[in-house]
DNA sequence: CGACCGATTGACGACCATCAAAGGTAGTGG
DNA sequence: CCACTACCTTTGATGGTCGTCAATCGGTCG
């Protein structure tokens, strides 16, 4: 029982610690913070613009999105959030948010109270700038989206967006035998690359032909790594990533 | 002299009360800040890709923008900065630089050390705290720039970004009679929006025939704010902006 | 006055959106 | 077990937004 609940602490100690080094007393810090588990099913809103958390939450298992709809309701996917994730860590310093964010999949999300947070925050100013610095590679994240959305070609820019989730997913475990899911239907990667479903199922179609992706259901493979990474003009740098270059 | 070297520091001031409520102590912290101010003439990079900052800066006058080029050559501008904004604030926890930073108007720019800003943001984590606000609300205008170029028609998204840089300008006093000043080409503006800067000219055309913005040379005014923002869709919550709203 | 840069215009074409319909697949219930 | 449903994927046809190429215009500066 005590185990079982641990488990969300281990995941954000070990979240912490692909960022910086920790004391033990940091780390036992993290190791008791309340961590409140909720499963949610797939296509759920977790949190709405307007609102004001009081506390943010970690994806522990499944994929959530962040998104903003426009007004004439187009819906535009800013972030597509995996396991380790903290998509909405901003809500300790802004007021309200923004932004939506739902489940793409059925997930687990471990919930902090921001008075919690706050407190580690201050007792541990290095936990602090670990948590400053998620919240800057997502920013890095948002700036090659803007990049990608706006000045590559459809065929590129799902390449790219292909990219990045492997290099994403590969850093947390979640690639094996150079295969992972990416629980998003055609709808969604349109929504994430600013296209139509219609276009995104014929550049899709036009990757699997040219022998740069496999699917089967919602599991991807990539045969040549090399040839995707080039076709998608993708370098890794801008993730951050300490250890692992792709 | 002394009195000179000071307006840096008052600016900086200035900026972090408009984020959190100062103490004597911490007002005292920032007005010690070592600042150094660099002039720079209009086109030049202050800091590119790769670069491994020790210093970030504040521009104090002039207008900077943030970009990144494709291989193909063509640039993306991710962000363009006004007096007040502190562009590669970042660099303090983010290694090396995954963008490029120019001046788009002649800047007077003011550095600070890394050690200084660090060593302050530990001895007042108010200050830290501001500083992460102030990330955090640059990741907001981040997202909005992606629905924006994703998910709008070009004169919408023109529409956009001229309400946003109008309120951005009125937050820092730089809008006057209800005109201001955009020191950047039609072919930056398309740099911006994602577009080519001959459709940029052409939308731009039609936003003058429907009476919705005024150009003289890079000064530009509004002469019906509410028909703008309903053209843009435009909705300043993004900007998280305490006191005022447009 | 000439050179240069940005704004403007025109012609043309490509990429991608839109609309509509059909085919596949999974899940549900009788 | 099969029919039914719902959702996603796929396909076709068509059109619009916007990109591309190229030339001209206009203002500024040395």
């Amino acid at each position: 029982m005590i185990q079982a609940l641990s488990i969300p602490n281990d995941m954000m100690i070990r979240k912490i610690e692909s960022i910086v080094a920790l004391s033990d007393e940091e780390r036992q810090a993290i190791k008791h913070l309340p961590i409140k588990i909720v499963d949610m099913k797939a296509y759920q809103d977790i949190v709405n613009m307007g609102d004001h958390p009081t506390q943010c939450f970690m994806v522990l298992e499944g994929f959530a999105c962040v998104y903003k709809e426009t007004i004439d309701g187009n819906r535009q996917i800013l972030a597509i959030h995996i396991p380790g994730d903290m998509p909405d860590l901003q809500s300790l310093h802004l007021p309200f948010l923004d932004i939506n964010i739902a489940t793409l999949s059925a997930c687990k999300l471990g919930f902090v109270q921001h008075e919690d947070a706050r407190r580690i925050c201050e007792q541990y100013p290095r936990l602090a700038t670990a948590f400053w610095r998620e919240t800057l590679s997502q920013s890095a994240i948002y700036r090659e989206w803007i990049v990608n959305n706006g000045r590559r070609k459809s065929y590129t820019r799902i390449a790219h967006l292909i990219c990045e989730l492997k290099v994403r997913l590969n850093a947390v475990g979640l690639v094996r035998n150079n295969r992972f899911i990416i629980p998003a239907s055609q709808a969604e990667l349109a929504d994430a690359t600013g296209m139509t479903p219609v276009h995104m199922n014929r550049v899709l179609q036009e990757l699997r032909a040219d022998g740069l992706i496999k699917v089967e259901r919602s599991s991807v493979s990539i045969p040549d790594w090399e040839a995707l990474k080039l076709s998608g003009e993708f370098d890794p740098l801008y993730l951050h990533f300490v250890n692992e270059v792709a």
